[in-house]
DNA sequence: CGTATCCTTGATTCGCTTCAACATTAGTGG
DNA sequence: CCACTAATGTTGAAGCGAATCAAGGATACG
């Protein structure tokens, strides 16, 4: 580490002009005239340790976070202490939306691995929005984008079988992943058994049964976390029909 | 029907500044005097019969709705002909917001009943935000919202057994109804059982029995789609303690 | 190197689905 | 207005898929 933690969260400036991750993340689309006037927008990047709270569920909301490096999860807490996995974010992707309908987070973000974010504040955002064509429309996309990606989970919990939950979740990682520049055929999962299970709204158990069936029909080869994904052709089969010809 | 069904459609001006939904809809909490300029921001109201669509998965996104009478459901639809119910909206509600991400619809919005929506333009929205101070920030809030609505969905189809699902699918209509100026005890569902089954994941043939049995044990009485909620707090409970006391 | 965490696998139980029959309501046309 | 028909809702019995309970094994971590 080449400086303290004080100094390395509030110190680097940072510039979506020069960041790798333009493509993915909020900055998607506009043109090169106007992403220099968004490096007004992160006012620091800031490090979260594995395990560690991104915020947490009550926090009062200020930013939203653009991942810059690593990956997290989100979930909800039930009163009677129930949890659930509502997602996985990884790098380019936008925390923190839920945020902004009461003033005050809905979720816990928890980063998976030793992770780094940039810190948007959302007054901020707001003002540039303003001043900047497109930024506006930028945002509501990301947030339409939400929108959209939890009517999809909503799908896979209301009306799948367990073997269909985790191979459209294996091949929405494998997508993701290809999106980053990695392999679409080969991945490390960064969150547990329990959490995947916790997400696809299964128990972990049923989880690891799954992975091993998925193995012994040769969809993929599984080494704990390390994931090859060797018939992608039959993953995606495997989610269209499950009860197909019943005609119901 | 004091005019023709063209005339009807296209003809009517409204006003946000003058309609009785504002404590529920867009313009909540906005000022008197910045409500005048979202009359604008109203194109038309369009009438939609019971059954039919608003707008379907596959749409061009052009514009958003706000219901002004009526209420709606949104499915989305799996290649292999399975489809789920993503949510249910009434008055005041905002429908169309998925669109945004692509520019075009990702579900399908059905009237559940004869309804009117007003059609707010998608660029009209955009460029008033820019001008009328806080309508930015409120139509966030909208999205957000929705956001934080569909995690409390994924964490019912997740975590929650059938009887605990219809319990909290029942609270949340009462208070919704409430919200609307409606009896928070009796009220009529507008869906029908295999609707709020796909809704909560479950088969319709189970929601007739959690009614059945929630009449039983003296928590509602149902005849047909009438409920009457006859002890809030015993269905509150239920959703709270599944599995109370296994420390688990 | 020891310990906690995570993962796998088996046996059993339980809740929901499926299949089926029937009841009720709503809608339609004679 | 009533008869007919389709749509919707209820209830029972049987089957199945995932949860639960339980034990052992692999891996990461300090």
């Amino acid at each position: 580490m080449r400086a303290s933690v004080a100094i390395t969260v509030s110190g680097l400036k940072t510039a979506c002009s020069q960041c790798n991750l333009v493509e993915l993340c909020l900055p998607f689309g506009m043109p090169d005239s106007e992403l220099s006037r968004l490096d007004e927008l992160v006012g620091a990047r800031r490090k979260v340790k594995r395990q560690q709270n991104l915020y947490r569920a009550g926090d009062t909301f200020e930013a939203i976070y653009a991942i810059r490096a690593g990956s997290f999860k989100t979930d909800v807490l039930l009163e009677d202490g129930r949890d659930q996995v509502t997602g996985f974010q990884m790098t380019g992707e936008i925390l923190g939306l839920d945020g902004i309908s009461t003033e005050t987070h809905s979720c816990n973000a928890v980063a998976l691995e030793d992770s780094e974010v940039c810190v948007i504040p959302y007054a901020k955002l707001e003002q540039l929005s303003h001043e900047v064509e497109g930024l506006q429309h930028q945002f509501h996309k990301v947030m339409s984008r939400e929108i959209v990606r939890d009517h999809g989970v909503m799908m896979l919990l209301g009306s799948m079988r367990a073997e269909e939950r985790l191979a459209a979740f294996l091949l929405n990682m494998s997508q993701r992943f290809t999106a980053r520049g990695f392999s679409a055929a080969e991945f490390h999962l960064r969150m547990t058994r329990e959490e995947i299970g916790s997400y696809l709204g299964l128990k972990l158990e049923t989880v690891s049964r799954a992975f091993s069936r998925f193995q012994e029909e040769g969809l993929i080869a599984v080494q704990q976390k390390h994931i090859r994904l060797l018939d992608t052709a039959g993953l995606r089969k495997l989610i269209q029909h499950q009860t197909a010809g019943s005609g119901r």
